[in-house]
DNA sequence: CGTTGTCTCATACGTTCGTTTCAAAATAAT
DNA sequence: ATTATTTTGAAACGAACGTATGAGACAACG
């Protein structure tokens, strides 16, 4: 029957999804072939063609997979805070809180690829105009429009555009924290720990919730 | 003479970084072929390996000049300002400043690869363990560890271990800001002016240094 | 002059890549 | 049970890659 058909060719993609998101992240996205993916899912080459139809196509679906529920949860929260905030207005701490949780969330999911993803999905965010584009645009351009929305609401002291930059450093810092999380482990030669998820969404919550609330003095000569 | 000679075959290593510089910058590293810079640069295919050595090498060079001069900025002012003040501390955004200031500078140097090697050097940060390893050691670390250094004592508050994760988020978002503002651009529909650097430099430093000023609350529940 | 050292050039080598092909196997439908 | 469809498998394709080679061009120096 059909369900057979689907599970056995969903149990080979999946295979094949969680092979290829491993050894993107170890090696990146140009580094990891399409022979080392299929050899560690125990598939045969042709299969990344045959089921997914280029490799192109295959990476676009292993961001898709973790993305999707990740933007899902962010509005999910969102709504759910405004929610329960009544027509009070939340704060800037709240909002930002409800769209860096989940990402670390996943992030420290082990069951779910857990921190391999983090470094893939902050890499990600850095790729020069690739195939991965089109997904960015589609899955979070509506998700930070509507945040940046929320936070609009609750700093009507800044102008659109200086808002708009701050979304930008915060989003930032929160993809370098997601792919070099690993290199502050060095510097800081183990003083910091990088193992709690919890512990770093709120150090980083802090961070750049304290720079959007900074004040913006509008103009000034250059001072070095 | 030998200066003729030096001359001639500067000038093509020149033509060679300059290409190299700009396929990195607009394709990226795995995705630059020896065989697009050499022919962009006017040059036999063999130059590459003549002069250099290796693809690798090449890259590791067309990083370390532009990433030297600026490194040496930051230091003397660094310095400067240390020297200026006195034993009087200074203010964590004149430090900071004095950490993006001659970056951005760099980045808006037309005459100097300009735009870029902004895209460059923010790629470069968030690539996997690669051959740039080594250079980021050797040039970034001790710049790091003496901007820490000056912003542990206008920052006393702060434990070892906030503080570095505190300059990790305001790296991230200086790399981001690098990196990707041309994607700020398209975000804020033109609405955000990414041409002046000055301005980029302050607003980015006004919100790092917010952040860092912010304060932090050792523990708390997970609130989402 | 011829010799020497530096650089350029065309060309080739060996690998690896993503993709394709087509027959065999497995599974579903009739 | 016999078709029909879907999935796997082994092998090969053409293209592109980084690198290596050796002959030639050119200036410098005796």
């Amino acid at each position: 029957m059909r369900q057979r058909i689907l599970a056995r060719s969903a149990d080979t993609q999946t295979r094949i999804l969680d092979a290829a998101e491993q050894l993107l992240a170890d090696f990146g996205i140009e580094a990891a072939s399409m022979r080392q993916v299929t050899t560690l899912a125990k598939a045969n080459l042709a299969a990344v063609n045959y089921h997914f139809g280029s490799k192109e196509e295959l990476i676009v679906q292993v961001y898709a997979r973790r993305l999707r529920p990740v933007n899902a949860e962010r509005l999910r929260l969102l709504d759910e805070l405004e929610q329960r905030q009544g027509g009070q207005p939340p704060t800037a701490t709240d909002i930002l809180t409800c769209y860096v949780a989940p990402v670390i969330r996943l992030v420290h999911d082990q069951a779910n690829g857990g921190e391999r993803f983090m470094r893939l999905l902050g890499r990600a965010l850095y790729e020069p105009g690739s195939y991965l584009t089109p997904l960015f645009k589609e899955e979070l351009e509506p998700v930070l429009a509507r945040f940046t929305q929320a936070l609009r609401r609750v700093l009507p002291e800044l102008s659109d555009e200086e808002l708009f930059w701050r979304v930008h450093f915060a989003g930032g810092a929160m993809a370098y924290t997601l792919a070099q999380t690993h290199r502050l482990e060095l510097v800081s030669k183990g003083a910091c720990d990088v193992s709690d998820p919890d512990a770093i969404t709120k150090r980083l919550v802090e961070f750049i919730a304290a720079g959007m609330r900074g004040e913006h003095k509008p103009v000034a000569p250059p001072q070095v």
